[in-house]
DNA sequence: CGTCAGCGTTAGGCAGACTAACGAAAGGAC
DNA sequence: GTCCTTTCGTTAGTCTGCCTAACGCTGACG
């Protein structure tokens, strides 16, 4: 019955991505159960470990683009969970600070994601997930220094003269 | 500079997620180089290693959702990849194989999604991708069985009546 | 022969990733 | 101080992948 060409069940990406799609399908609903999706969490842990910030800097951190954050914020802070208040310093930004609900809501997804991830990787050993965890660690340390994403701070200019794209897409 | 919060570091549902977006991105684009995708290929393959199918087995197969096979069939019919004729012995079905055409444009395939892989990989020792790869296998297979996809014998009735998710946006 | 299931197809929703552009404000050069 | 450029938050919109719903047709079964 199951399962599909011996090409396709041994290309190594192919696995990558299932195996990714599945575990972030379970994430997602069980962050649902709780209201919240993938940003939000990523949001508030990030307020939670580096304090207050602006958009922008938010947006570097946690990889959410600018444009997308905008909603979630307000989502946050319609919530409660946040606080968006214009920083006196530099009035074109916000300060987002976490509040005390955003850090018990934070706290409960943590625990969350924590259930999630003994679920999703319920097949390994504790040896074998520590081996995942490593190899993960490396590819993404990898690429994530060489090709950082929408970086803003080596970027912007390159749009050559052809205008091409480089990535096309 | 870089990276974002601890939490996010290390949460390995992350981990995986970063890594597959990554390996993704990589296989998009090098197939699209070549004028294909990745369910191009996954039909492909497939019709090359099982022979003649129908569309439904295809999509089981594949796990490219039936209305979205179409779409690709028609693509891959159009550059004369793959042959769609009515089944004789059942008119509701069309039976879909492959061409010489398609061969060569699947062999094609799979050296570039080979020298994707090796890129894609490139931190990791043979020995570590040979690791990786079993780990993968080993969750893919888990909850590949447990969880069929789009399964059509066993549907979801998740869906509460409460109507739609007016998900603001 | 009537009902039911399976087939291919069309249409559409929704979410995530990403680009483009804009008004407001800041910073620097002169 | 006046230009010019950059940054910031925001809105809008595109594109793709995933998934549901429904329809018309055909075959199977009682």
């Amino acid at each position: 019955m199951n399962e599909g060409a011996e090409r396709l069940r041994t290309l190594r990406t192919r696995l990558l991505s299932l195996a990714a799609v599945h575990a972030d399908r379970r994430v997602t609903e069980e962050l649902a159960g709780a209201g919240a999706r993938k940003w939000h969490y990523a949001v508030l842990a990030t307020l939670d470990e580096f304090g207050p910030a602006s958009q922008s800097r938010l947006s570097d951190r946690t990889r959410v683009y600018r444009s997308d954050l905008v909603a979630v914020l307000n989502e946050l802070s319609g919530r409660g969970q946040i606080e968006r208040a214009p920083d006196p310093a530099d009035k074109r930004r916000n300060l987002v600070r976490i509040t005390a609900a955003g850090r018990r809501q934070l706290h409960t997804l943590d625990q969350l994601l924590a259930a999630v991830d003994d679920d999703v990787f319920a097949p390994l050993t504790p040896a074998q997930r520590a081996q995942l965890t490593d190899l993960l660690t490396i590819l993404v340390d990898h690429h994530g220094n060489r090709e950082d994403p929408h970086d803003r701070t080596a970027r912007r200019h390159d749009r050559g003269p052809g205008g091409g794209d480089p990535r096309s897409r």
